[in-house]
DNA sequence: CGCGAGCTTGACGTTGTTCAACTAGAGTGG
DNA sequence: CCACTCTAGTTGAACAACGTCAAGCTCGCG
């Protein structure tokens, strides 16, 4: 985990996260003055579960998950993040805890921000706040569909979910190249690892798909979304 | 549904939502200009899924539940709301469309204020703004712990979580009398009315609860906190 | 060349659903 | 007051879905 703090500053910055546009130049340089930014290598942590939230993250370079450690060892991937988007969490301003991991999946970079800086920006620029508020909500939403594909599709389903996901928001292309493993893709979709082989294989047998290692390949995007449908 | 104003008076109002008491008393006129008082028979539903969000509702007596209507007529009980609770939406903002369905579990009054009006708030009150993003991250954080409960506990451990939720933060108190249904706790829970039903069975042979009919009890808390935490 | 981590496959057992039948109680109309 | 019906609750047996365990595989890397 090297440090690496740059000349670059958030006022010129071109991966500025879409929630700072909202920002003046004067709370730009507020911003600016309270962050730091760290180089990440692939498997390393950049906020653990259940330790003091003192700071948000900002991805510029590479891509993390996010995910919650359950019962057993066992893992529940919430979701994946790629530049440029802004990492919170909901113990911002309750408990100030992490109430998820997040781990980088490559190297990765991102600014750490002060949280206290955070709360200072909602308090005085209510563009910022309706703006917050807004993200929450959108991930209020994919967090309810997500329960219903977790909790009402079978494995079929659910492994098409996630395919679907990976391929129009997380890589937007029908064939991407990945570090996701299939450890990570049943802990997304809350399967063991060995179920969520066998449903890719069966899917490759169908030619909905095709995944070799690391290589994934969407064949037949409308067969995928029809599994999705009937769960 | 009948309406019915009353001459009441969000200034003087009783019954008010712990978020409102970081209004001002001209903030509060304002809202109180902007709301409507219904009452709701049990059954009635409140809010339906995939409607125009253009009220958000604060229940001042009686119960509701909120729940995700999804695959196959099969529901997905988010959470019970009792008085005085505020009820707003993650739709709020973004496509101003309602993505759960409140529903009146008893007889319930609720006061329906214009959504506009909180957006209103929201911008103006730095301090009504970060108190919502609170409610939500609060919000939030249970939906986590509902994640891993339906997805990495068994059937016994989900029944065990949903029963501690009633009696400690629904009813507070070990002994309620209620209008949930056994489909009601399936829906809670992630299963079917069939398997909730032979857990509940299991659990007062076990002389963990008692449970006829309405009326549930908890006899033996330690144990379902112990079945909770083991899944 | 060998080692180890991630991947793959099959056999088997468990968990949870489905379906069908039955029960109890509440309301309704003759 | 008694059928009748309707709904919620209950139970059992058969079945499907999913996890577990164990073994073998592949491939990159030392």
């Amino acid at each position: 985990m090297a440090l690496d703090e740059t000349k670059q500053n958030c006022l010129n910055c071109t991966m500025r996260a879409e929630l700072f546009s909202f920002l003046n130049p004067e709370e730009l340089a507020h911003v600016d003055r309270n962050r730091i930014q760290v180089k990440y290598r692939a498997g390393e942590i950049i906020f653990k579960q259940g330790t003091p939230l003192t700071h948000i993250a900002c991805v510029t370079s590479g891509m993390v998950k996010i995910y919650i450690e359950g019962l057993n060892e066992r893992n529940l991937i919430l979701k994946f993040v790629k530049p440029v988007e802004f990492i919170g969490g909901p113990g911002m301003g309750v408990d100030n805890i992490h109430h998820f991991s997040v781990s980088a999946l490559e190297d990765t970079t991102s600014c750490l921000i002060n949280a206290t800086t955070i709360k200072d920006l909602i308090e005085t620029n209510s563009t910022f706040a309706l703006q917050l508020l807004k993200k929450n909500n959108i991930q209020s939403m994919s967090n309810f569909e997500k329960f219903i594909s977790l909790t009402q599709k079978q494995m079929p389903g659910r492994i098409a979910d996630a395919l679907l996901y990976l391929s129009n928001e997380v890589y937007q292309a029908s064939s991407f190249v990945t570090n996701i493993s299939r450890q990570d893709l049943a802990d997304l979709t809350a399967m063991t690892k060995e179920s969520a082989i066998r449903i890719l294989k069966d899917f490759k047998d169908n030619k909905y798909i095709n995944a070799e290692g690391s290589r994934f390949e969407m064949l037949n995007m409308d067969a995928l979304k029809h599994i999705s449908r009937i769960g």
